[in-house]
RNA sequence: GUGGCCAUAGCUCAGUUGGUUAGAGCACCUGGUUGUGAUCCAGGGGGUCGGGGGUUCGAGUCCCCUUGGCCACCCCA
């Protein structure tokens, strides 16, 4: 029985799931094309060696790979970001500056499942390279917001939560932290929530803090900070100098979003190829892992073959994000296509016009359905209309035969005769 | 990969100290009430009790293994 069963951490998309995946793909679509991202995508697996030189070889244990009959080793794709760094090498002099591109790809990692990560899922990614500054971080950020509240999410729901890379590294050489001990702290200030104030006190000293600045660094990475309001970062970090995040907090402004964002140099994003600008999108009581993640990663295209090109981006998957949806009550009841019009049969003679009426309606362009039971009780087959959520349905009688039937409005109830000829028309204007 | 909890119908569950052909509600399917999304009536499909092994005269129930789910760790691109 277990063979039969889907694999571990796969989910089967029944209608209704189907439905809301598509729902939730055409959301992304559409937020990405306003916003001016083109859509792209790859093969669903690659070589192997590709996925090994952002995250080298460890990543393998956590990969779905095979070899092809040639012995060469391929995996499925457990992100996008190295196949989009290879097609824009690829082609980087032929290529429009600013490039902005997106993808909804569906990913696999051989990870253990557990709340808020399965093995199989689907990830909306838009990066935009060539473009250097704190307007394409901005931008980033703002299509992230405009997705959110694109589904109904509010500032109450959600956090997006910013830090830059420079700044905290600026704080931290400033509080003591010798160079060589940066990617330390960094890894510290990743994990300072599952450790005890203790330990966490004394990881902050062995990375040469004096006492007193391993306080004013455990309150500096544990507050947060109003976007528009740096100057309390200023006065906590004792750094006059905020250049990258002053300009980034003025583009968050004008993009009008800042009732969204807050800075929070705890947000570290445990890859080592971030340069600049970081965010994080988490639910606002921080009971879920991050619904998206992003931040400028200037080096990324050159790691892979092609010249030095910018550039910041994002990744937002479907699992948390529907966490989230179904938790502050914004998921939909159902979105699945609904019919236009149901035909009902209410007597033989209009029984026979159900088939070539549903035919015509089709051919143009019409989603027409009708009962597959020989019943005419009228009640049921209404019930079968609600079911199917259709907008009208068309009682078709005796009259079916001079060209006319009794179009019922099944949101208002209200009915009317009407000659079937104009039902696509009436159909058309409501 | 490590540890904890869990598993009976599509869903929510019942099933006595182990004891006949494993049940209910809802959902689903068919038909009836000559009927307009309701109510009612009649009938129906569906479970090798996640899978395998063991103990026993007898296992949904006890033991072991395994698969899957949930949760925490590792990791989080």
């Amino acid at each position: 029985m277990s063979k039969l069963q889907a694999p571990r951490g796969t989910r089967d998309l029944y209608p209704k799931d189907c439905a809301w995946r598509n729902f939730m793909l055409d959301a992304w679509r559409r937020v990405s094309i306003r916003n001016g991202f083109e859509e792209v995508d790859g093969p669903i697996f690659e070589h192997l060696d590709l996925y090994k030189i952002k995250s080298g070889d460890g990543i393998v244990s956590e990969l779905f790979h095979f070899e092809d009959r040639g012995g060469r080793g391929l995996a499925i794709r457990p992100e996008f970001t190295p196949t989009l760094a290879r097609m824009v090498a690829a082609k980087a002099n032929a290529l429009p500056r600013p490039i902005k591109w997106f993808c909804v790809p569906n990913l696999c990692r051989a990870e253990r499942p557990q709340r808020g990560r399965l093995r199989e899922f689907w990830q909306w990614n838009a990066d935009l390279m060539g473009l250097e500054g704190a307007t394409a971080d901005a931008e980033c950020i703002f299509t992230v917001v405009d997705l959110l509240q694109e589904l109904g999410l509010e500032p109450s729901h959600v956090r997006m939560k910013i830090s830059h890379r420079q700044t905290v590294r600026d704080i931290l050489l400033k509080l003591g932290v010798p160079e060589e001990k940066l990617l330390g702290a960094f890894d510290l200030l990743d994990r300072r929530d599952k450790m005890e104030p203790e330990a966490f006190t004394e990881a902050a000293s062995k990375l040469g803090m004096e006492p007193e600045r391993v306080e004013r660094f455990e309150q500096m990475c544990r507050f947060k900070y109003p976007c528009g309001e740096l100057d309390q970062l200023r006065e906590q970090t004792g750094i006059s100098d905020l250049a990258d995040l002053e300009q980034l907090d003025a583009q968050l402004q004008a993009f009008g979003i800042a009732d969204w964002c807050e800075y929070d140099l705890g947000i570290v994003r445990g890859l080592a190829y971030y340069t600049g600008t970081v965010f994080e999108v988490h639910e606002a009581s921080g009971a879920l892992r991050a619904m998206a993640g992003g931040g400028r990663y200037d080096q990324l295209v050159e790691l892979f073959g092609g010249p030095s090109i910018p550039a910041v981006g994002f990744g937002m998957g479907d699992v948390v994000l529907s966490e989230v949806l179904i938790d502050k009550g914004l998921m939909p009841e159902d979105v699945s296509p609904r019919p236009d019009v149901y035909l009902i049969a209410k007597s033989d003679a209009g029984a026979q016009a159900v088939t070539p009426l549903a035919a015509k309606l089709r051919l143009a362009g019409v989603h027409a359905r009708y009962s597959y039971k020989a019943t005419r009780n009228v009640g049921k087959l209404l019930k079968d209309a609600a079911t199917a959520r259709s907008r009208f349905a068309l009682m078709l009688d005796d009259d079916a035969t001079t060209g006319k039937a009794e179009l019922k409005n099944m949101e208002t109830g209200d009915q009317q005769m009407i000659n079937i000829k104009d039902l696509q028309t009436l159909i058309a204007e409501s």
